[in-house]
DNA sequence: ATCCTTACATGCGGTAAATTCATGTAAGGT
DNA sequence: ACCTTACATGAATTTACCGCATGTAAGGAT
C-alpha cells in the first residue's frame, strides 16, 4: 500500500540515489523516457533546476542537494504513515529502521542476530534496513525518525531519547607483532606506555582517556575494522572491544596489553524516541531485544 | 504547487471536517460520488472502515479517528514539506500557522494587527492560519507542528521550544455593578474579599494565586469572554487583563477592584520550535513581531 | 402504508494525466 | 567521422479519475 505517494518525488529521489536516469529506470520499474518526464515536472513545480544531467555525467544542483535530503527524509516518514495506518489493522507492515555502532554482532551478552531471527519469524512484512553510525549520528537519526531504534555506547544521553541498558563491552588496549611492546615483558606494560607509544583513537567513543595520551600524532579511525588495520601495521596502539581483538590474539598477531589500569568498559543501550506512538514492527523488535537480552544475562 | 498529495487522505480528512460526503463536495470541489469513490478506496487500501455513513449520519470508527487525526497531522506537515521546497526559489509562500490565546489583540505594548500587516504587504504567496488555545495546548501544537509559532504567557517552558518575551500584561480584579462590592468604599476592597466572595477562574493561567481562594465553589472558563460574562452576572469576581476589562469600566459596567495586592502581571512570549529548519515565512514573521514589538517599547 | 427526502453507492463513459515506444540530440570516446 | 552514452521529445497508448445518471436504504411526512 502507499496512501502518500508521489511520483516526481520518488524519482528525484532514487535519480539521486542511482546517480543518474539510466540506473534509476530499473529501480523505479518506470522507462527512462518518464523519468525524464517526471523530472522535467518536479523542476517546473519547484521553479528552479534539482540537477544537471547529460553526456557529461550526473551531479545534484546547490538547491537540488537540499532538496534532495528534505524529500528523501520526508518519503521516509511517509512510509512510516501508512505503515502506522496499517497497524490499525492489526498486520505487522512497513520498514524497521535499526541503526547501530559497528561490532555490535559479537557483543558478549547480546546475540543481536537472535532478536533479529525472533523478529523476522514472525508472521510479518517488513523490510528491514540497517544503517552503522557513530553514537552522535544514531542520536540525530533518531530524533528526526530517520531509524527506528539504535544500539550503541550512548555517552552523552539527550531528554528527547529513552535509553535502556542491555550489556557491557569490555576494551583493552592491543598491538600487533611488529610492534616493539609484543615481546615486551608483562612488568613493562604500565599506563605510562601511553605517553611513549603512538595511539590510535576511535573518532566517536574515545576508550582511552584522552587526557593519559600525551603524545602527538595521534591517528583517528571511524570504526573498529579500521582500528585493527592501524593496530596490525605495528605503528600504533589501540583499543579494541575483547570480544573483537579475541581473533588477532587466537591468530598470534595481536597482543593484549593486560594491566589492571589499561581495562575500560562501555555499557551498550538500546535508545528509541520517548513519547511517540509507537509502532507494532518496533514495539515487537523492541520486545525482542529485550528477550534476548535477558535471557543471555 | 503540491507536491506530496493523496486524494484518498484529502477526501478523508474533509469529509470529516465537513460532517459528510455531501458537504465535503464543495469543500473539495468535486461530486459526491468522486469521495464515495475515494472512501471506498481508501478503506480498500487500509483494509478497515475509516467511518459510518448513510441515512442514520455520520460517524467516524474507532479506527478512523486514530487515522484521521494521524491523516490531518501528516497533510499539514506535507504542505509544510512544500513550503519548505519553495522557499529554495527565493518566494514566500505556504501556510503561516499562528496560534496564540485569546485577547492577545489589544496587549498594551504589542501592536499584533501592525505585524500581521506588516508581514502580509510583502510580496507574498502564504494562506494564514489563526488559532487560539490554552499555552498548554499551544505548546503541544508547536511540538507537533500545527503551529509554527505562538504568542501566549508561557509558565512552564519546555525544552524544545525557544522563548522571547515581547510585553507584559496587567491584571486586576474586576466586578459588575450587581455585585455587592460595586458600591463598597474602597477602603473594603482589601484581599480578603477573596476569601468572601466568589471568583471565577481561567483554566488555564490561573492570575489569582488559587491558596488565595478559600470559598467554593468556583467557576471556571476557558477565555476571556466568558470570563467577562460571568463577571456581569454580578455573581463572581473575576481577574481581567487591565486592557480589556477597560471597555465595562468606561460604560460603567464593571468595577476594578483596586489594591496593590490585587494586581497581577503575566509575561507574553513568543515561542517557536528549536533547532529546526525555519522557513522563510515563519522567519520573515518573527522579524515582524520583533519589529512592532521593539517599536512599542 | 406509501411516498418523499436525504445521504451515500455504483456503473458507465469521457477526459486528462502518465507512461511507453520510437526517435532525436548533444557530448565524449575511438 | 562514427559510435556510444545519457538524456530529451513527440506521438500513441494506457491508465486513472471524475462526472453523470441512476440505484439503494433509511428516516420522516402525509
Amino acid at each position: 500500500m502507499k496512501l502518500l505517494r508521489n511520483n516526481l518525488l520518488e524519482a528525484f529521489v532514487a535519480v539521486v540515489e542511482c546517480g543518474g536516469f539510466t540506473d534509476a529506470q530499473y529501480a523505479l520499474g518506470i522507462t527512462q523516457s518518464a523519468i525524464s518526464c517526471r523530472i522535467r515536472d518536479l523542476e517546473l513545480a519547484l521553479g528552479y533546476r534539482v540537477c544537471e544531467r547529460g553526456r557529461g555525467g550526473f551531479c545534484l544542483t546547490e538547491r537540488g542537494q537540499i532538496a534532495y535530503k528534505k524529500a528523501r527524509d520526508v518519503l521516509r516518514s511517509v512510509r512510516d504513515f501508512d505503515a502506522e495506518l496499517m497497524d490499525l489493522r492489526g498486520t505487522i507492515t512497513g520498514e524497521l529502521r535499526i541503526g547501530m555502532v559497528d561490532t555490535v554482532n559479537g557483543l558478549p551478552g547480546f546475540p543481536l542476530v537472535s532478536a533479529i531471527r525472533r523478529f523476522l519469524n514472525r508472521e510479518n512484512d517488513v523490510r528491514l534496513e540497517v544503517s552503522v553510525a557513530s553514537p552522535t549520528d544514531l542520536t540525530q537519526s533518531l530524533i528526526s525518525g530517520n531509524v527506528h531504534v539504535a544500539i550503541a555506547p550512548f555517552r552523552n544521553k539527550v531528554s528527547e531519547l529513552e535509553y535502556t541498558e542491555i550489556c557491557t563491552e569490555d576494551h583493552m588496549l592491543y598491538c600487533s607483532s611488529d610492534h616493539p611492546l609484543f615481546h615486551a615483558d608483562s612488568r613493562e606494560i604500565t599506563p605510562d606506555i601511553l605517553t611513549r607509544y603512538p595511539i590510535c583513537q576511535r573518532s566517536y567513543d574515545k576508550i582511552v582517556p584522552p587526557k593519559l595520551i600525551t603524545l602527538a600524532p595521534q591517528a583517528v579511525v571511524a570504526n573498529m575494522e579500521a582500528m585493527a588495520m592501524l593496530i596490525e601495521s605495528g605503528c600504533y596502539l589501540g583499543a579494541l572491544p575483547v570480544h573483537f581483538g579475541q581473533k588477532w590474539i587466537e591468530s598470534g598477531q595481536f597482543r593484549a596489553l593486560d594491566h589492571p589500569d589499561l581495562r575500560w568498559t562501555s555499557a551498550f543501550s538500546l535508545a528509541v524516541r520517548k513519547s511517540q506512538a509507537r509502532r507494532r514492527a518496533v514495539e515487537l523488535f523492541l520486545n525482542d531485544i529485550m528477550a534476548v537480552a535477558h535471557k543471555a544475562a
